[in-house]
RNA sequence: GGAGGGGUUCCCGAGCGGUCAAAGGGAGCAGACUGUAAAUCUGCCGGCGAAGCCUACGGAGGUUCGAACCCUCCCCCCUCCA
């Protein structure tokens, strides 16, 4: 099986620029192939797992992978998809952010010596004479045709700098620059870039007079219409600093159930025979697998040990649901043991040993006992006090699961459990744990 | 450069001298129902322990007992013309 039908069947291609032979081209044994990551941050987020899973699914069929951070271009700014000008970044912001991103894509793709390779477009881009490339490369764009792209003539409506109006000629130029040292013959990205990719095809057919291929991937969009990786708390990112495991993890879980089996395909390594069985699930056994989701995507992005840590904060916190035996037999989840009824048997620890956030509270202060309300804003579980006092009223504030009866409430040394914890809770979902000193 | 139209709380968007912490919608938060899902219903949704006070309607001044609303200057955005 060819990668190819990996990514028809687990949903990875939007277009293509020509399906039979693309096919046959990655039948071969080892095609190299690009796709671009911008370094507008220092870490990337959920929406660009897609493409480096591609990248991964790539590799793992014997491809070469190129991932090329958008050092150079990134000094310009992609219009495509976007309605307003991004902001632009300096110099020195880019090059830390395309080092970041560098360390990050190395845990999905094997740069190592003889397999994929990490190339950063400042090195080239920055070289440029601009006389010289208009000469050589400018003369081969049609104004017309470019205005006619998708990406420019939405921004046509809004307004469209001229800086970002050349990021097309520079994408195609990094194309060309790959095929040509490279022999790059495919670039693969989300379909916003279309335009941007088709226009590097249309530069190496006239320059070089040779063939070359693009694939794009679908917007992935949750069955709410809401875009990957997003949410009101903010962005989900790949980097364990900015978004923990287990808030990862979180994500993950709280997958719509439309949404189970397509980001299954996605974003695991799962044989799809197992996925397919997703389809005949509902209510808890539908909910084991969205554990086995969080599970499997926490671990590529931050490994073995950090899910199972994640896994464990969870069933700690929310209750042990166990996955059972049958299903996804690939995944490699905590199970119950042999006999199949028994809960799996968690260490005891500390919740806060699980690589999870927890406070310290000094023991004299829970001697006079702290109001519920005051605790809550000052652990940032509520942005005022005034919220924390509505929170509360309202039914929504717990400590160790019991319900308060009144917003101020103390709270004291007889909240404090055997760990030496006491667990503040906001509604179903937000934990603070507080360790006594 | 000229002419016109705008900037309101997280977003959209009403308000155009007091009754405005500002309608309505969306988002968000919580409760109920559930499955840490969705949908639905209910409540909340600037800050301060309450009556009250403070901070807010692009910025700075001014008029007025009183200004988001009127005047002046400035900044920013959009449309048309050049």
């Amino acid at each position: 099986m060819s990668v190819y039908d990996v990514f028809r069947e687990r949903g990875f291609i939007e277009q293509v620029t020509d399906e039979p032979q693309i096919r046959e081209l990655l039948e071969q044994k080892s095609v190299t192939c690009y796709i671009g990551f911008d370094p507008t941050a220092a870490s990337l987020h959920i929406g660009s797992l897609v493409p480096i899973m591609s990248l991964a699914h790539l590799q793992r069929h014997g491809h070469r992978p190129i991932a090329l951070v958008g050092g150079g271009t990134g000094l310009i700014g992609d219009p495509s998809g976007k309605t307003e000008m991004r902001q632009i970044l300096t110099r020195d912001q880019i090059d830390h952010n395309a080092e970041c991103l560098k360390k990050q894509l190395s845990r999905y793709i094997d740069f190592r010596e003889g397999g994929a390779v990490l190339l950063n477009n400042a090195d080239w881009l920055t070289q440029l004479n601009y006389i010289e490339f208009l000469r050589d490369i400018g003369r081969h764009f049609s104004v017309n045709r470019m205005l006619a792209a998708e990406s420019y003539r939405v921004r046509l409506e809004k307004g469209l700098n001229f800086i970002e109006f050349n990021y097309m000629l520079l994408q195609a130029y990094d194309f060309l620059h790959l095929f040509r040292h490279y022999n790059c013959l495919m670039q693969m990205g989300g379909n916003d870039q279309w335009g941007n990719m088709v226009a590097g095809i249309d530069l190496i057919r006239r320059m070089e007079e040779k063939t070359t291929y693009s694939l794009t991937f679908p917007l992935i969009t949750t069955s709410q219409g809401n875009k990957m990786g997003k949410t009101e708390k903010g962005t989900i990112w790949l980097d364990a600093e900015l978004t923990s495991p287990y808030e990862y993890y979180q994500y993950w879980i709280n997958t719509e159930d439309g949404d189970v089996a397509r980001f299954l395909a996605l974003f695991t390594f799962l044989p799809m025979e197992e996925i397919v069985a997703v389809k005949a699930l509902s209510d808890a056994r539908l909910n084991m697998a969205k554990a086995v989701l969080a599970f499997e995507a926490t671990k590529i992005t931050h490994g073995a040990e950090a899910a199972l840590g994640a896994f464990e904060k969870t069933a700690q916190l929310f209750g042990c649901r166990s996955v059972e035996t049958g299903l996804f037999p690939s995944s490699t989840i905590p199970r119950p043991d042999v006999t199949g009824e028994a809960h799996i048997v968690l260490p005891s620890l500390s919740l806060s040993a699980s690589g999870t956030s927890s406070l310290p509270i000094e023991r004299r202060r829970l001697d006079e006992g702290i109001p519920a309300f005051e605790l809550f804003h000052e652990t940032n579980l509520c942005a005022s006090r005034g919220e924390a006092r509505r929170l509360i009223t309202q039914g929504g504030g717990y400590v160790n699961d019991r319900q308060f009866a009144a917003f101020d409430e103390r709270i004291g040394l007889r909240d404090v459990d055997e760990r030496g914890e006491i667990r503040l809770r906001k509604g179903k979902k937000r934990y603070v744990i507080l360790s006594v000193r």
